[in-house]
DNA sequence: TCGATATATTTATGTTTGTCAATTTTGAAA
DNA sequence: TTTCAAAATTGACAAACATAAATATATCGA
């Protein structure tokens, strides 16, 4: 019970978080370095590194390790994985009302 | 800072719970009374009620009182905004370089 | 009015989460 | 090797969250 759902619920909790949306824009416009990220968000190092962590883990953006830096950018199969995601969950189909009416 | 995307959260924070997942599962197949999801979710009155109203004020549920029940059903609009989150966030561009390298 | 049922609210509790300070690890350059 | 910069890890803490027990509210039928 606990755990239904989990890899979805993984994905959807990623994204329950105003720092790491702001990360995915930052993202949007092309790959970027921890430390340009770094710059464009009040937060500490380690937090931006946890952050990243739950980006990546959560499969909606890759690391690409260079030397020192880490390199993110979003993920075009995450991307795609999520939209599925969205429309199992939320999909409409056609309007019945309640069986205990 | 704490406050970014504070709307987006919201609905992405719904999003991010088995059991509220599991509800709008319920839901897809139409509108449902509050009663008919407590036998379908192993959890207590008390806590479905705080899950409906997560789901409600985040605007993918609907609610409908008709005498002392409450019918639940899937927004539409809702749904069509959620997808439009989505690509806001995690809609792929041209893919560019890191400026660091 | 009284009783039964569905739902909401209040309160309390254990868990998870976001954050930072301090430290460690990693990799490259001097 | 030493030094420096970028990133990861650890530990601690406060805030947020999911949950249930107890209680309150609302609505209908007898």
């Amino acid at each position: 019970m606990m755990f239904k759902h989990r890899d979805d619920v993984r994905i959807f909790k990623a994204l329950a978080d105003g720092n790491r949306l702001e990360i995915l824009l930052l993202l949007r416009d092309g790959e970027k370095c921890g430390c340009v990220l770094l710059e464009a968000l009040e937060i500490t190092q380690p937090t931006l590194s946890h952050h990243m962590k739950i980006l990546c883990d959560a499969g909606l953006v890759e690391a690409r390790k260079q030397g020192t830096w880490m390199h993110y950018s979003l993920s075009p199969e995450g991307a795609m994985h999520l939209k599925q995601i969205v429309n199992r969950y939320v999909i409409t189909s056609e309007k019945t009302q309640s069986s205990c009416v």
